[in-house]
DNA sequence: CGTCAGAATGTACAAAAGTACATGTACGCG
DNA sequence: CGCGTACATGTACTTTTGTACATTCTGACG
């Protein structure tokens, strides 16, 4: 076996591609120092060089998806600003982005990670507050708040069904949820089922 | 070590809730033989005998879960039939079901064990046809859609943050999008900005 | 061209986990 | 009351996995 050429940095960085494809495919837990080698297509003895213990490399995958979803918030950002936050626009693209397999289930893998680890469960808050803090300046906390609850909800339902939804459906829920509309009728029902209790 | 009395049913059942605890608190993949019985109070032995292997019994936690779960859904049904499916009530019952700590968990680890598990994916597609078929007779399949990702979306929402969304965002927001509003407005705004490519 | 720090690799060992099974025991039945 | 079946239990065996490390090799530097 042809042994490879110095290069750490290069290394280390297929290592932790490695386990975050992994991650993606097959979630966190079934990451093991065997399975990352074999992807990355290096020895075992390298994983355990490079991280001193399984949870540094899982935790290394794990921030490298966070770094990816950090720049596509980002790009998305300028974006959304660069028409005006229009549901429409809003739509169209966060259809489209429901194209790139790949960054949907980073999404899903780092939200589902985020449920029993911490450190990610925050990031993940932090995620949430930057989409809501790019709307809010048009929308208003609120509204932003429910749309990107919308938008994770639309996420999940492309993880569960063979078809994702049709980028009209996203578009008029999201008029409905950022337009201000009938608040105030709905106010005086919510009253009137509240007087019936 | 005293020995139990015989009940094949009942340490059948307390296995199985045992390990669905497990799947709630850890995770589909962090549940062993080894696990379960220590939760369940019996020898290692004993969940080797009910389930011939680890999967078949993580299957029948999962089965349980779902069973669970197909409960709530009639009761949710129910209920929300019983008041004529309003924005108002259905916020007021969702908010409700979010105190409900234990069978959020359950929905949200059935749906993690969704995307990687085709029984349970399609078990999770049905549920929310469920959701969706008992909410279309009032307000049409594509918004009676929409209002059940939003709500999936509000479900992922409590599992990251420490305060659930307060009743009144969830109102507002199946107002939008439940009622009929301002779709042909829309329109023209998405042929606006579709112009401008 | 020698040399040596640091990197690459293969292997080995201990812990954990899945699974099989031999033995012991309760309880329905004759 | 004996007895056999089916359940209960503990243990042992095998595989998988995390981790350590001895050895080999590369390439930069004097």
């Amino acid at each position: 076996m042809p042994r490879r050429r110095r290069d750490p940095e290069a290394r280390r960085r297929e290592i932790v591609t490695a386990a975050a494809e992994l991650i993606i495919e097959v979630g966190v837990d079934a990451v093991s120092h065997r399975k990352v080698a074999a992807r990355a297509g290096v020895p075992l003895g390298a994983t355990t060089q490079y991280f001193s213990t399984l949870d540094d490399l899982r935790a290394a995958a794990l921030g490298a998806l966070e770094a990816e979803i950090e720049v596509r918030v980002e790009q998305t950002r300028a974006a959304v600003m660069a028409e005006g936050a229009t549901p429409a626009g809003i739509a169209r693209l966060v259809r489209k982005s429901l194209d790139d397999a790949r960054a949907i289930q980073a999404d899903r893998a780092v939200v589902t990670a985020a449920v029993h680890d911490p450190r990610v469960r925050e990031f993940a808050r932090h995620w949430s507050d930057q989409i809501v803090s790019f709307l809010a300046p048009v929308h208003g906390e609120d509204r932003s708040r429910a749309a990107s609850v919308f938008l994770d909800g639309v996420l999940w339902h492309s993880q569960i069904h063979d078809e994702p939804l049709d980028e009209e459906l996203i578009r008029d829920a999201l008029i409905g949820i950022l337009t201000p509309g009938q608040a105030s009728v709905s106010a005086s029902t919510a009253a009137a089922s509240r007087s019936r209790e």
